[in-house]
DNA sequence: TAGGCCATCTGGTCCT
DNA sequence: AGGACCAGATGGCCTA
């Protein structure tokens, strides 16, 4: 199977016929006639070009490889380079389908430094939701002592967290039930919503998101204005948990863009 | 028109 | 030796 056939360029500017005319674009290009000019030792152009810049030398004693035989080569490197350009671009088609921003004809696709931008800042804000339902989940089931007998049966889960962070949970649960939601109701929505996560990542609607994706690009973790506080579901904004060491240390690296 | 984004080509380096 | 990976260079397309 011949990737070239398959091009998944999403723009028209990806040339495909080049594959059938790469030799030619290399033996035309810039860089090519640089090189040439540079061992250029009379005005011949053409084919005469060619050999001498595919290796026609007379004083080289290496056995001189056939003009056809370099041409196939670039060819076949420049086809390997295509297919591994095109496989990394639809990994990152890839990665933009699973990112919560918004879907559609007319919004504009976003370029693979926002993508991955936005892909690093949404980990980074579904891990500090995840740190909010361990710290929930250790309130509720009151103390240490029930979290870790329950950590004993599912290692996955930690133990709660310091009590610095515990001393915010009343604004967080107040707020919580002022929409609502109950801490049972946020585990089981957290259970339900983690059987779905490998296949179904979470919409930019059901988590609330209704800043544009630049909000997201430029500062993760302070979506105090724009977050809507869903019944049961882990909050992440800043009202309702402090910022964690890692992520706020991250955030300082936080983008430009 | 400048700047951003992208695809492609190319040569170098590293790995198997 | 061949392939994968990477970065620089180049030119095209699009938008503000």
């Amino acid at each position: 199977m011949d990737s070239d056939s398959g091009s998944v360029c999403s723009r028209s500017s990806s040339p495909d016929l080049v594959v059938d005319d790469s030799a030619g674009s290399f033996f035309s290009n810039k860089m090519f006639q640089t090189y040439c000019r540079e061992n250029r030792e009379d005005n011949e152009a053409g084919q005469g070009r060619m050999q001498r810049c595919s290796g026609g030398g007379k004083t080289k004693t290496r056995p001189e490889p056939n003009k056809d035989e370099v041409q196939d080569l670039r060819l076949k490197v420049n086809s390997r380079e295509r297919k591994r350009m095109h496989d990394l671009n639809q990994a990152m088609d890839g990665l933009r389908e699973v990112m919560p921003y918004a879907h559609g004809p007319s919004v504009r696709k976003l370029s693979k430094i926002s993508t991955l931008l936005l892909a690093r800042n949404y980990i980074l804000m579904l891990s500090s939701s995840l740190e909010e339902m361990k710290k929930l989940v250790g309130d509720v089931y009151g103390g240490s002592a029930a979290v870790q007998s329950r950590t004993a049966a599912h290692p996955t889960i930690t133990p709660a967290a310091p009590t610095a962070h515990l001393s915010l949970h009343p604004l967080a649960h107040s707020l919580h039930s002022l929409v609502g939601s109950t801490p049972s109701a946020a585990l089981q929505h957290h259970t339900t919503s983690t059987a779905a996560a490998p296949h179904s990542p979470p919409s930019a609607s059901f988590l609330g998101f209704h800043a544009p994706v630049q909000g997201l690009l430029k500062d993760p973790l302070h979506l105090t204005s724009s977050y809507r506080h869903f019944p049961g579901m882990p909050c992440p904004c800043s009202l309702c948990q402090p910022l964690p060491t890692t992520t706020s240390t991250l955030h300082n690296l936080s983008m430009t863009k």
